[in-house]
DNA sequence: CTGTTAGCGCCTTCAA
DNA sequence: TTGAAGGCGCTAACAG
């Protein structure tokens, strides 16, 4: 423990000349269900301002069995900013309801993630997110059916937690659409390979983007496969190209994706955009980093870890199952403009 | 609060047939001070192991005055990789005894830093790691000096808090050695100015650089000065070569710079590393992404925020006044081969 | 309108 | 070698 000598309610309420229920009363704000007259409140409340009082945490959580804590655990924390912004985002509305966030990182290990949920538990949380950097279908550690949970960024269709994701499926059609403002119509190409395992971003993506290019009486021409990395898009698109590719438009699934796609198209003489157009996925910071400036799909990671928290903490007996967060067009100069 | 129910001392006394002080005393260690018989142990601990107790942490701590929970308060969470890294590092480091991490983002708002740090107090926190994200010299919150404190990469010389920060001098020396090491010894050029307030990395960095560089009897030739962004370093190099620059190695302050800096090369058709080296600092998964590979002075933010725990949750009397980290050199391809 | 009383679950001094 | 008792600081029945 920190900090200087603390007041205890009884001070406080000696100091008043009260009893230290009438001031629990008043500092709790249920002074006026217990009609306690307005003079006897001010001197109360002017003790516990002189003398600086702070309710002690313990005391309080033991009584009332609530920590005003929540915990958040990922899978990575140091995954860069996404991870950073869920936690700021989380954190963000934490604070707005008095609570505290304990984080936990599991580092994609099963078991020290048991071992953290526990954890969490034991410290008497009052509820916990359940955070993955990627959006991913997965099944929830079973000790978590035994708290109040959210999962974020991630989703156990059979698990009764509701989850937060963002909607990818809208994503894509948004994607489309800011191609579709700059004329580009035809010839719009897919850079990214379906990821391993659980990863939902790229299917629903396809989906919209399939269904917007539909609408605008087109669809997509190929697939580019690669993962979802700067040196594996950055060949595979090499190859493409080499290989006849003429592509008018570059979807790009992530933004380190694009950044590749970049480093090829400039290899072979391809200008952004006056040749190719380029869209991707992620809003990070590398997306106003890259020259031209990349127009990026972004994900609203602080929206979502706030939502997060703020069903974790609602009483709403109707909370919604799955909350999809839409996704805003970044706006770049990676598109060509129209005319 | 969050998970079944909870089991007390009391009912694992009654079913190992023993007081609930017995219990206390050999569930925390504290048996063989006592001499409680084998037998008795065995039973005691079979009871917790079969009831699943688990300490109520509120109860423990309205005794023992440790929350077993640390603040960590930085003006930025969502600032990339480097804020989570340092989460990282002092989350790992607080597993490993035991405690939480509880945090607090200030934003860069001294006042929401007041009440967060304020908060955290109330909180009872064991003790607060005040971090920064950008290496810099403060005047640490007055508020702070109630309390167990340490800094984590920034430094208020006449505070009583320990503080760990990376070693920028070192990292100075590191960088030159990269570029001696490749044979680049003459001309070599700083990128990027020294920053508004309160940054020190700069200046020792480029202590560090000015004696490395004399040891091999050379010295800097020009520095060119810019911000620490993509878009700022890019402008300032492509004038700085239109303008009859011929460099030969260049030190780029962060990899933004050096980003920056490649883009401006690469549009003066000067190639990394056959015409021009480039080594920078940060470390930062920029740094992979970059064509070639660039060679980067490591930031070691997960280490820091790791020490910094350590420091904080020590029992030495005798603690370090400054830790400084060392910077290790990730190398990638930006530097000539020698020869 | 206010005070008395009784715990929340744990640790620890003291007595046996 | 073990148990009884008190109290950490707070909240909430229940009296008055």
């Amino acid at each position: 423990m920190v900090g200087s000598r603390r007041v205890t309610l009884h001070e406080v309420a000696a100091r008043a000349g009260v009893s230290a229920t009438t001031v629990s009363y008043i500092l709790n704000g249920r002074s006026d269900q217990m009609r306690i007259s307005e003079t006897t409140q001010q001197r109360v409340r002017q003790a516990a301002l002189d003398l600086d009082y702070r309710p002690n945490p313990s005391a309080r959580s033991l009584r009332t069995r609530s920590t005003r804590t929540v915990g958040l655990v990922s899978d990575l924390l140091a995954g860069g900013q996404f991870a950073s912004q869920m936690i700021t985002g989380a954190n963000l509305s934490a604070r707005g309801q008095d609570h505290f966030i304990l984080v936990g990182e599991s580092q994609g290990d099963p078991d020290l993630e048991a071992l953290l949920v526990q954890a969490l538990i034991d410290q008497h949380v009052d509820g916990i997110v359940y955070a993955r950097v990627i959006t991913t279908d997965l099944t929830l550690p079973p000790i978590l059916a035994t708290s109040r949970t959210v999962q974020l960024n991630c989703f156990d269709v059979s698990a009764a937690a509701p989850a937060v994701v963002p909607d990818d499926y809208q994503g894509g059609r948004a994607a489309v659409d800011a191609l579709l403002a700059g004329g580009i119509r035809d010839g719009v190409h897919l850079v990214g390979s379906a990821p391993a395992a659980g990863g939902t971003a790229r299917g629903l993506r396809l989906d919209g983007i399939r269904d917007a290019l539909a609408s605008a009486r087109t669809a997509l021409v190929t697939e580019v496969g690669c993962d979802w990395s700067v040196p594996a898009a950055y060949a595979a698109t090499v190859e493409f190209l080499e290989s006849g590719g003429r592509p008018r438009g570059l979807i790009c699934m992530n933004d380190r994706i694009a950044m590749g796609v970049y480093q090829a198209l400039a290899e072979c003489r391809l200008r952004v955009p006056d040749d190719v157009s380029v869209v991707s996925f992620d809003g990070s910071e590398l997306a106003g980093w890259l020259r031209p400036r990349l127009t990026s799909v972004t994900l609203p990671y602080a929206a979502m870890g706030a939502r997060a928290v703020d069903l974790l903490l609602s009483t709403e007996i109707e909370a919604p199952r799955v909350v999809r967060v839409p996704m805003t067009v970044s706006h770049g100069l990676s598109v060509r403009e129209p005319g």
